[in-house]
RNA sequence: UUAGUAGAUCGUUCUAUCGCUUUUUAAAGAGGAAAGUCCGGGCAACUUAGAGCACCAAGCUUCUGAAAUAGGAGAUAUCUGUGAAGGUAUAGAUCAGGCAGAAGAAAAUAACCGUCCCGAUUUAUCGGGAUAAGGGUGAGAAGGUGAGGUAAGAGCUCACCAGUCAGGCAAGUGAUUGUUUGAGCUGUGUCUCUCUUGGGUUGAAAGACCAUGUAUAUCCAAAAUCUGCGUAGCAGAGCAAGGCUGCUCGCUUUGUAUUCGAAAGAAUAUUUUGGAGGGGUAGGUCGCUAGAGACUUUGAGUAAUCAAAGUUCAAGAUAAAUGAUAGAAAUUUAGCAUUUGCUAAAUACAGGACCCGGCUUAUAGAUCUACUAACUUU
RNA sequence: GCCCCCAUAGUUCAAGGGAUAGAAUAGCAGUUUCCUAAACUGUAGAUCCAGGUUCGAGUCCUGGUGGGGGCA
């Protein structure tokens, strides 16, 4: 609640920022980038989440996203939507932490988030714990083209 | 009132902010099972000269249905329940064939014990025969009870009862039921078998279309070991074949290989370069949502269902949308308090993936109809 | 999404519907040895779950549960 009303704020302080919107372009959905990113293996793990990501040169500053949970712990479709459907919600509102990092830079960024735990945890520490996988991601970017 | 049985229905609602998918830019956006993928169909591709056998499935009657291991209404037998009811089975062969562990004398043309007769002698045993009334076993033991009959017995005979088969009469569309006549016809289960009806295979990752890059079938043209200088040839290196020789080193000739030819050359094959070019990968578009549709009323029918009239149709995603947060209301449960409030908790099963008809399984809670049992009151 | 297969001791595998479900290995106890190993003897341990058919199911039928594989 203290979070979203945070967000909701930030946006009003700065309308000329882009919307948080999370639209069809963003996903990341050719089967090609997702099999090299699974091979390159770079790998941030924070519990119950794990983040594989990979950086290639684009025309504009883009950032693609993907979503998965396991069929082997979770076995009803119902708890698998209801996981990556928070996910993505949590992704949208806290996106802006990630383009700030890239804005001069001509970068495509894929990363795939995957659901490691074994229970289904409170709206609240999804939040907390994908911002902070989303700053790491950041640093380490920074880091790589600097 | 409590506990049930059968059938039918509903399966949380509203507001605000930030979003997602489709597209007509203004709307719409997940179920009774969307699930399991157990049946059946539409649709698509493949195979297609026709027929039969094999194989698989179903098997009481009748009606409905596009069809079905589907549904409605019934029939008979049997099991469960006090009951309302529910489950299961039911084509044919009294006359085809096989099998039935252990137990038991014996599991089907029955003689172990027993009963009876005859003979023998060692006088309490042996041998030969007759006999299904009695005996333990077992899921199942040669229809049951009584009388006659007999050496002893036996449907051997008779009466009554139960069943089977065949015929008649009555009721019913029919399965079948009731009644009557006749035949001594009478063990249980299961499989094979016979008959009738139906069935080609694979599933939207089906299939149709467009097509970048890379490689390449095919066609046309040119060239023929590689490197350097450079476009005339030269130099160097290596390889293959032939010759000299018994073999190696070495020397020498030719230059893509094979065949034809005296030769020039021709044909075929291989490789390289350039051009044309088909199939087709990544990716995209279609298939893809108006249908054996839904709802309401009336009529027919016990019902499944059918007919007529009217109204209405606005999910179409593809690493896969239909959400998140906050607030309010509703329902249930528990506690406090006490008949109306407060507090807390909970609100099931579960998420379309081409579309329909069924079946099966999961499901908090609520409602309606009919019926049953028990108790109470009148 | 569609299609197929499997489930038996701790593990790997057997078992035509028929008596108390078998073998190897691992476990436990004992013998042997100064001790251990090897060897020998004994012992305990199981049909995924729920219904049905049958006189009688590990096996046959139906429905669930779990696991595995294929189709680009």
């Amino acid at each position: 609640m203290e979070c979203t009303f945070g967000c909701f704020l930030y946006i009003m302080s700065t309308p000329n920022q882009p919307k948080l919107t999370f639209g069809k372009n963003e996903r990341l959905k050719s089967r090609s980038t997702i099999d090299s990113l699974f091979i390159q293996n770079n790998i941030i793990r924070i519990y119950p989440f794990k983040l594989v990501w990979i950086t290639n040169e684009f025309d504009l500053p883009h950032i693609e996203v993907g979503v998965s949970v396991s069929k082997r712990i979770f076995k009803a479709a119902v708890k698998r939507n209801f996981i990556k459907r928070r996910m993505r919600e949590c992704y949208r509102l806290n996106k802006m932490l990630l383009y700030k990092k890239i804005e001069s830079k001509n970068i495509k960024i894929s990363f795939m988030l995957i659901y490691v735990g074994n229970n289904i945890l409170p709206y609240n520490e999804f939040n907390t714990k994908i911002k902070q996988l989303l700053i790491r991601l950041g640093d380490i970017i920074d880091k790589e083209n600097d």
